[in-house]
DNA sequence: CTGAATCCAATACGATACTG
DNA sequence: CAGTATCGTATTGGATTCAG
């Protein structure tokens, strides 16, 4: 688990958003902040059962790390059995406006569809 | 029987906009249609000078990558010696008030170093 | 100059089992 | 329930070399 320094500086000198990018979309960080922004506080099991596709364990690892870079929160209730709530904090609130761009950018991925499929299309009739 | 399968299985169906991420923000993308987007036009040694931790390699993987999702075009050359040149497209384009998004984000990254100082020290401090 | 080819290291991820 | 521990794998990126 390695988290990139904030105050990174030399590598993407050409690109200014290549830290955010790195907090905010690394693997698994968007379907984690998607469904607490989306869907509000829930608890571990809720989160695994909406991302089914992650294991527990990196599961835990990615809210750490949002946990850590104060993105979210995470309330520990010492009941039997044990209650655990993570809820976006006001810091991943503020993407907000960064998903919706994301979000209105979707009708492009047919574009993207079509130029792949072009792009695939030329490969095989070798027209390079 | 069909029923396509449309339960919230997947990430992508958790997040609608998973599918975005992977396409614009998948390593080193960033970085070069920021400089493609910003500085125009441009040959492949300088795009690798501009990002100069990348390898030559992986810096032509990404760029296949990105031309084939439409979203930056290479122009060959055959003199000697050769010239390529690549250039954002249309689509690439459109990407622009996204990064714009991005860029807005920026001032909270102080908040991120200091959400990650604070976790570390109570972690340190074993206050869990 | 613009890559392709090859080999290698790091590590992220998944599967499984187990605990408080 | 909410994880942790351990292991094995697989993908990725880096270093190096070479070619059209």
């Amino acid at each position: 688990m390695e988290a990139p320094e904030v105050t990174e500086t030399t590598p993407e000198l050409a690109c200014p958003i290549a830290p955010i990018v790195d907090i905010v979309f690394s693997r698994w960080t968007t379907p984690i902040l998607w469904s607490l922004n989306e869907y509000g506080r829930q608890r571990f099991v809720e989160l695994h059962r909406r991302i089914a596709t992650i294991t527990p364990k990196v599961l835990t690892q990615r809210l750490r790390q949002l946990e850590r870079d104060g993105l979210i929160t995470r309330t520990y209730h010492a009941e039997v059995p044990p209650r655990v709530e993570y809820e976006i904090s006001e810091l991943g609130r503020s993407l907000g406006p960064m998903f919706a761009t994301l979000a209105e950018w979707s009708p492009n991925l047919a574009k993207v569809a079509d130029a792949r499929a072009h792009y695939d299309d030329r490969s095989r009739s070798s027209a390079r």
